[in-house]
DNA sequence: TAATGAAGTGGTACCGGTACCGCAAATTGA
DNA sequence: TCAATTTGCGGTACCGGTACCACTTCATTA
């Protein structure tokens, strides 16, 4: 900021005291108009803007919270921050983001693995909160020292965590079923007649994974369909993940009705490796999707898979945090199903031929 | 914050002063090594961290910076704001995101149009400087209190803005060629024996679309192909609008050979809907795009387009930032001409049949 | 009429750091 | 040996707001 004026400059211009400005800034009622109106004259001549910092100082607060995700640039959690930022700007808060990008995204910031660096950052800032997901939160066995660090950040903040609740760590959790919807979605593959379904994306792991994985083999058990370590291909989250990882299963010869991907963007990875195969989607081979990502009904062929609700989601940890702020602390169980939705990736009832042999 | 510690805490418990303590903290080498261990002893103990907002107070500077962006969704301002805060991580600066949504995305933010209530934010805030796109600034004719606005800011923080430079705004404009590599594109599509080509997607009234447009008429003149407005569908930056833009045109019964959509959003949408008439693209239609977007090449067909190469535009905007907030100020001119990445969505001089009659 | 209270305003301590100044002790150099 | 310098540390003003307290001036009420 360059000459800049502060409430001190304001009051010896209108000849009155700091109080009255800072009354006057603050809509105290207990200034007379006469006043009120003089100091807003000069406070708007000078486009006077009061320092949060300074504000920040006496009132303890800073009305904003800091967001740490892996990676903006996926559909998921860009969806996710936007629904948060709602309700951070109209309550008058700023968000802080953080991308940790742990886990070898494509697109990697410096080192890869900076989450407990950003704690250290966001306390600095003073943030009044913060929501967190993913990196070793995601993991199936995160490691001690990232709990602890983790137990004292929320301890000087409140902190929302998006994953399921660690042990002897008091954040508040809102705790996804991460498995659930696989079940159906196996269901739907072998009404269609499809046997031999495979499972593509998602890292070894991580719990998201794990967990669409357990549920995936259950499914597969329960429906008395052939499992075979041969048909899961784990890698990563995005769309080449989903290309390598089909083009090596194509490449490798092995027989495929169907495939359960991670997500949407490995599910079009998939889909182009097996165009690119001569294979037809979904009249050659099924594909479906654990996790939608919005646009995927205009993806060729539209995309059929779970939407997660990915929305709510974000809302509920916005309000969470929110009533945190206030003192409210309680960890939150979902216990929504995704819903399926059936489009057109892997046949419909009606409109194709059996695969089954 | 809770029980929080501060220096002076500290400083008593190690018995010596503040100034010491802050010292430590700076790693100011007037310390003796004794004194050093023990305070950092302490500070360890109680995980003490230091007040970002104490220090932004005496120090004038917040080490935060700010980012004014349409839709953090849409993958060109992901892309963007990544490279961004590659640099302002490494740097040791937070960034703080503010989506504006201007322009009817289909996910609104409360009102529409807060913009001029964010740059309040961004001063309450005491950012040392903000990156700033899309929005009024990206129209044909910003409004007067707009600019006002914007040269406020500026006068108090170094401002960056992506865009063309705004008449009476000293702000740095990082200014790119919008319209470049349209008639490369249009040139390729003429070559594969495409006449009636369509203009779909952007917005009436918006810099970016106006000058593609302009460059799209004039690449056609001088190619001798037909130029007729019924061609020309404008809505939006998505996949919906690309869509519903096709969907209409194609209801309409125009004779189409090929189309130009503004990104690849838009293309996407428009090949959904040129699948659901039934038509094939390339081999009925060709589709390229102004901008392609990542992931382009695992679409189907794979998309062939303009590579604006937005990384560039990232790093180039933070650059200089830092470089106006350490005192050098200079608008740039960016005249790389954005690269044809020709795919499968045209077809290719080699592989496909002639379409024109 | 005197006590009571409300309205309008000023004075100032405080939030938690930083940086400058000052001072004693230790070290250096002629 | 004594001045000059360096080292290590403490004291404190300041950054720009907020909030509490005190004080004056009127209006209200017993």
């Amino acid at each position: 900021m360059k000459g800049d004026m502060t409430i001190y400059g304001i009051a010896k211009e209108c000849g009155v005291s700091v109080s009255t400005v800072s009354r006057v800034l603050n809509n105290n009622p207990r200034v007379s108009e006469k006043t009120r109106a003089a100091v807003m004259r000069v406070i708007e001549a000078h486009h006077f803007s009061p320092s949060g910092i300074a504000r920040a100082m006496t009132n303890q607060t800073t009305r904003s919270i800091g967001i740490m995700l892996p990676d903006i640039t996926n559909p998921y959690f860009s969806a996710l921050f936007l629904e948060i930022q709602r309700y951070t700007l109209e309550h008058g808060y700023s968000a802080l983001l953080f991308n940790t990008l742990f886990g070898g995204s494509s697109h990697k910031i410096g080192s890869p693995f900076e989450e407990m660096q950003y704690f250290e950052m966001l306390k600095d800032k003073r943030v009044d909160g913060c929501i967190i997901l993913g990196g070793q939160m995601d993991l199936d066995h995160p490691s001690e020292a990232y709990v602890q660090a983790l137990n004292r950040l929320n301890a000087s903040i409140p902190v929302v965590a998006i994953g399921q609740p660690l042990e002897g760590c008091d954040c508040i959790f809102i705790n996804r079923d991460l498995g659930g919807g696989v079940a159906a979605l196996l269901q739907h593959l072998a009404a269609l007649g499809n046997r031999h379904i495979g499972f593509i994306g998602g890292q070894q792991g991580v719990r998201q994974t794990t967990e669409r994985l357990k549920a995936y083999r259950a499914a597969l058990e329960a429906l008395g369909l052939p499992l075979s370590q041969r048909l899961v291909r784990l890698s990563n989250y995005y769309l080449e993940d989903g290309y390598a990882g089909m083009k090596a299963l194509l490449d490798d010869g092995e027989k495929i009705d169907a495939m359960v991907a991670v997500n949407d963007q490995v599910a079009v990875g998939a889909i182009r490796a097996m165009r690119d195969a001569g294979l037809c989607v979904p009249e050659d081979i099924s594909v479906a999707s654990c996790d939608s990502f919005p646009g995927g009904e205009y993806q060729c062929p539209r995309l059929t898979g779970l939407n997660q609700q990915n929305e709510y989601i974000g809302k509920l940890a916005i309000l969470s945090l929110m009533s945190a702020m206030s003192g409210v602390r309680e960890t939150i169980h979902i216990h929504h199903s995704p819903v399926l939705v059936i489009r057109e990736s892997c046949g419909s009832h009606l409109g194709i031929r059996s695969k089954s042999q």
